[in-house]
DNA sequence: TCATCCCTGTGG
DNA sequence: CCACAGGGATGA
């Protein structure tokens, strides 16, 4: 569910509850998980969390536990267990982080060291983009969700900074001129900044919260994605949605060329 | 570059 | 009831 903006605010949000505490207990609740039960040495004092792409990194020490909230999963803090489903507690003194994930399909694992395929991370100087586009003849859309080439970026995201930058979701990525790319150099960062400002992005169906519960403000708002038949903010033309790669793809046909 | 699967909940 | 969901691994 959550993309780097979101991931990026539960991080934040959990950072002072936690660094520097002692977890004292840990209580996994779902079968799929069992394997965490031995792989944690307690009590661990959580040094750092982190995040890489989509992935919350808890630093232990010696071990990282590393949460991935794939579609549906929320990681909150709070003093008392959330009624929802919980598949994951970490208990601290004065409270405990619970992953919630209705769907069940996000993961958690505990390694001795956090090592991974993911690309770079799209914030900040993106000189590389364009050499790193050359030869992917994918769609650009699948380009940008495509964790091994820029991590961090999913479905809403890849949506609103192809509509910032006036670039068609089909397009190859090889094919994109010199000032298309430029133009995606700005819109990846300023996209993702301007929504972690504030604080996410919380859908009709309100699954994203931010770490203690509290729903996304709307401040940043959805230019295309979710919008299929309404217009289009900029041309007012009708916002499309086709189906890419299996997934809701929104986009202005008069702005994206 | 597809389709399919993993899961469950929700909205139309 | 069916369609769809913010992710991603897998196999053809």
């Amino acid at each position: 569910m959550p993309e780097l903006p979101e991931v990026e605010t539960i991080v934040r949000g959990l950072r002072p509850h936690v660094v520097g505490k002692a977890l004292t207990a840990v209580e996994v609740e779902d079968p799929k998980l069992d394997s965490l039960r031995s792989a944690f040495v307690l009590p661990a004092t959580v040094r750092s969390i982190e995040r890489r792409g989509k992935h919350v990194l808890f630093d232990l020490g010696d071990r990282v536990l590393v949460l991935h909230p794939r579609m549906s999963g929320r990681i909150v803090w709070g003093r008392r267990k959330p009624r929802e489903r919980v598949r994951l507690s970490l208990r601290f003194a004065d409270g405990g982080v619970y992953f919630v994930d209705p769907r069940r399909l996000g993961t958690a694992k505990v390694v001795r060291e956090f090592s991974d395929d993911l690309g770079p991370e799209p914030l900040g100087d993106l000189a590389w983009l364009p050499s790193a586009l050359q030869g992917s003849r994918m769609p650009v859309k699948f380009w940008l969700m495509d964790q091994r080439k820029i991590a961090g970026i999913g479905n809403i995201y890849a949506a609103e900074i192809l509509f910032r930058a006036g670039i068609a979701p089909r397009r190859r990525a090889d094919s994109l001129s010199r000032s298309e790319i430029a133009r995606l150099q700005q819109a990846i960062p300023s996209v993702l900044e301007a929504a972690i400002a504030c604080g996410g992005t919380t859908l009709r169906d309100r699954l994203y919260r931010g770490p203690r519960g509290e729903i996304g403000e709307f401040c940043f708002e959805l230019a295309v994605y979710g919008r299929a038949g309404e217009p289009c903010r900029r041309c007012g033309n009708p916002i499309e949605r086709t189906v890419l790669g299996g997934r809701g793809t929104y986009f202005c046909p008069h702005c994206q060329t």
